[in-house]
DNA sequence: TTTTCTTTCCAAAACGTTTTTGAGAAAGCC
DNA sequence: GGCTTTCTCAAAAACGTTTTGGAAAGAAAA
């Protein structure tokens, strides 16, 4: 009496003293059939507690009301990396409420998980995709071979036409510098990363951008990149504090680096902002935690998700790809940038 | 052309000239077809890119090859939560390598996405469940009945018999504890969480049974509980520093809490450790953050999310359930504990 | 009364696999 | 050459649903 195999349509459909596609117009809403068997149809399936059989009614239907999601191969892991994660919590809200699900390889990087990826595409075991970071182009032809809506977040393939959800890095880099040159510094130092991903040629690229707007003379000497880590970032702020004209000012790509300039900054004895302005990037539970709280470039990253899952249910549905969409970053002013002086 | 319609077994059998049937032993590996036929087989299905329908192989073998992950009602998202990442990232290294997907319910919380949760049972979209945190006793029973295997993580339901994976979350109290102790600290401060979840009771026993073990009085004076978040630590922290008895050392039962404490402390212009001594709870990005580095009792969050999913496959594969599995975290000494005076 | 139109329902086909059963052919044995 | 045995393959059934093409029954129109 414990395991009662499930009961399906047919078991419904005997109940109610109906046939099998009786029960399922009944069920599914659709004209043609008395209100008085219908309601005895609904009686049945809800004394039965009958639910359809999600792979049977895939297999004639061709819809499977899910998305994958590809962890790409930057991210530190599709459950751990910071700047990624509050993405995929926009990317869930819109798919909630259109009914779809996610499903989730659980390999960390696209790279490993590229073969299963494709099988999957391919088993039709999805009706769209989202790859969040890098991911390798010859991947994204394999997968767009199936001719499965394809959305990237955070990357590009302008010759490939994929649609894509990017953020304007140079932008988020030029808000930050400008802020610190409105207060009067006229020696702003910028702390990079080393890596070759976009984000950060972007920053570096606004920054430079943001110096000449504002006047300022761009001095490669108080320009340094580092390893995207907090130890790193403060062995490079004591390269930069330690100059004899040190800046007054810096702008950190990311939030560890800038708590590791902040680090620097103590050890050095500087007060923060008093003698040194700092600004970083990222989410305020990062930007809350320094002491002071850190004023940062804030990357709208849910809804950088929300806009990529919203046009991806555009594709599954058949509306015409639009362009790629840029999404700005804003600068939330705290307590680590004063005025110079 | 480029709408190249998906090729499926009858396709790959007629290339080869053979019943579908045979190509689907083929294919499958089973014995009773000749090797030759077998890779004409093999590359008909190559040369047409096929791959099974997914939805056609689960309706008729009943498997899915997949399991749902739960967020439970404390989580604060499936994708944003510090403490469940992780976890699910050990949850995730394990299925990779068993070959199972994990399908997400993108719905933040387990109360909003209870009903689709248990339609995702009942349709057997998956072989298994894994859920996270807080859930209700009533949603469990409801998806029990589905004869589908469940596995708990940090949660638990003694009567219902549901196999959990669960921290010793006293056991880290008593460690944080017995080490302030043992640096000679006689008046060890406690800040746990006002809420009434399991990890925040146990988290108050261990620490009252430790101190009874290490022969310190317990002082309901300098305990004191807060909401679970950086700003009501940092007053909790000065209540309990402007006492005119204060204590030397303080265990705060998370993270964010012990930064609180820590910029309690600036603001009072005491040091850490020399003039007060503070131990967290938490993983090493959040401990590596503070300055000094914060000692904290460092929870195994990804051999938790481990051993569930291991379990959880043992069960799918049917094997009897264990009793439940309680991982014991250990100290990470870092640099915010220091000996009493 | 006969014809035409609605309404309500059901039989059958389809989706793409896997599994079971059985038939034909080649080979071994007397 | 007749008999069994083994090997290879194909025909048919099954999984649980949705969709299509009518059929039966009753009501409206002639």
């Amino acid at each position: 009496m414990k395991r009662r195999s499930a009961s399906t349509l047919r078991d419904v459909a005997r109940v109610a003293g109906v046939s099998i596609p009786t029960a399922s117009q009944a069920l599914n809403g659709r004209s043609g059939v008395s209100s008085e068997t219908r309601t005895r149809v609904h009686d049945a399936a809800h004394k039965l507690r009958y639910t359809p059989h999600a792979a049977a009614r895939r297999l004639i239907t061709g819809r499977t009301d899910s998305i994958a999601v590809v962890p790409g191969s930057n991210m530190t892991g599709i459950f751990s990396d910071r700047f990624y994660r509050p993405i995929l919590t926009g990317v869930g809200g819109v798919f909630e409420s259109a009914g779809y699900r996610m499903l989730i390889a659980p390999a960390p990087r696209v790279t490993s998980a590229a073969p299963q990826f494709v099988r999957m595409v391919r088993a039709r075991e999805v009706d769209g995709i989202l790859a969040v970071g890098i991911v390798g182009s010859r991947w994204i032809v394999e997968v767009t071979e199936s001719d499965i809506p394809v959305v990237l977040i955070d990357n590009q393939f302008p010759e490939l036409a994929v649609p894509a959800v990017v953020n304007d890095d140079a932008w988020g880099a030029v808000l930050a510098t400008l802020h610190l040159a409105g207060l009067g510094h006229r020696r702003i130092g910028f702390v990079g990363a080393i890596n070759d991903e976009l984000w950060a040629r972007e920053t570096r690229t606004g920054y430079a951008q943001a110096l000449a707007q504002a006047g300022l003379l761009y001095d490669p000497a108080i320009e340094i990149l580092v390893a995207n880590d907090v130890e790193s970032a403060r062995q490079g702020g004591h390269t930069l504090l330690s100059l004899a004209e040190r800046p007054s000012a810096i702008f950190a790509a990311s939030g560890k680096m800038a708590i590791g300039i902040m680090k620097a900054a103590r050890d050095r004895g500087l007060a923060v902002p008093q003698e040194l302005s700092v600004v970083g990037t990222g989410d305020s539970e990062f930007a809350l935690m320094t002491d002071p709280p850190l004023t940062a470039v804030n990357i709208h990253t849910e809804e950088l998700g929300q806009r990529a899952a919203q046009l991806l249910l555009g594709l599954i549905h058949g509306n015409p790809a639009p362009a790629s969409i840029v999404v700005r970053p804003d600068l939330i002013v705290r307590g680590t940038s004063g005025s110079s002086r």
